[in-house]
DNA sequence: CGCACCATGTAATGCGTTACATGATTTT
DNA sequence: AAAATCATGTAACGCATTACATGGTGCG
């Protein structure tokens, strides 16, 4: 999967494992993410099925860059990944539910104490997504007007992860509400 | 993590891998879930920690039950496990963002349809959050009165799955305009 | 007749994380 | 003086999936 996130970019231009670790950490965070040290291991499996060229640029004083480009296979690769229709809710893992699930033993002021950091975080995210994530995307969107119609994609999935945080702050609410009332 | 999952199902009573495998996916079925493979593999180290004892009940005609308890070890994994906070929001993987964030250039239609379906599969999955995952619980929480307070915290997880399901129709409803008017 | 259920497990493979290693440059 | 940035990678470990293997019971 991570193979297509990174075909996905590389596809707008080449890159290095490095700076495809910012741009998903920038981009794609709040619904994708990899670790650098994954990156440079997937980015060597792709180049060895074909799907990406490395060429190396030479550095005085750094280590060398191993900049990957999208190679035709690459593109028909993507390309019939994206044709293809997800056609099941993946099922997802969510550390706090499971732990919340067990809680009815747990101390009250502790376990409200604990939901209220979890307020803090996710109104941190909300923002990061409606200012940081919003400035990115008119940004990039600006670089060049093919990517106009990108920009309407790269906004549709960010207005989710507006929504999903949304919806977290609104059910933190709730539960706190509850819990204060009912335990 | 799934250590934890099975600890926490193991404490109320004595169970088998294969009845945790069924436990798990009527019951934290939507933020939580694990293949019966994993299962028997999880508890056999667990076992090997000293986490959970096993009883081994002979059957004739089908392979022996391994019904698994928890020891004090294990009782006190649990609780110190419930105690340490959720300090930070570990990143989600969904696949269906991903390919859309990269989908500029798939045909209109085949878009449409694909998030139409999607439609469907929430639907279905909200209702049966309404109807069979709330009946689960005051049917569980009905066995026992010492019960009520966990079928409390059972419920805010349901809760949860249910305004996620809710969020995400809404989010659909809204791309699927937008797509429709501005592709 | 075939499928689902009960009940356990192993082997191969894939994916991901954490920690480690190197080392100069720039910013705080 | 310390930390972050640039830039790559390996080794060990943990967790998860898929496929395979066994084999009787009960339902439509």
């Amino acid at each position: 999967m991570l193979k297509f996130a990174l075909l996905g970019f590389i596809n707008y231009r080449p890159l290095t494992g490095y700076q495809l670790g910012q741009i998903i950490e920038r981009s794609t965070g709040y619904f994708w993410h990899a670790k650098v040290s994954q990156i440079y291991i997937t980015l060597k499996a792709m180049k060895d099925e074909g799907l990406v060229s490395v060429e190396i640029e030479p550095q005085e004083e750094r280590p060398d860059r191993n900049v990957y480009s999208i190679t035709p296979a690459g593109r028909s690769a993507l390309h019939s990944w994206l044709q293809q229709p997800v056609t099941e809710i993946k099922p997802r893992k969510d550390e706090l539910l499971l732990k919340l699930f067990f809680s009815a033993r747990v101390d009250k002021e502790l376990l409200l104490a604990q939901l209220r950091l979890l307020q803090n975080l996710h109104q941190n995210q909300l923002d990061e997504i409606q200012t940081q994530a919003a400035g990115q995307i008119s940004h990039f969107a600006s670089l060049d007007p093919h990517l106009k119609k990108d920009a309407l994609f790269w906004n549709a999935t960010r207005r989710f992860g507006e929504l999903y945080e949304e919806m977290t702050l609104q059910w933190l609410h709730e539960t706190i509400r509850l819990f204060e009332e009912e335990l």
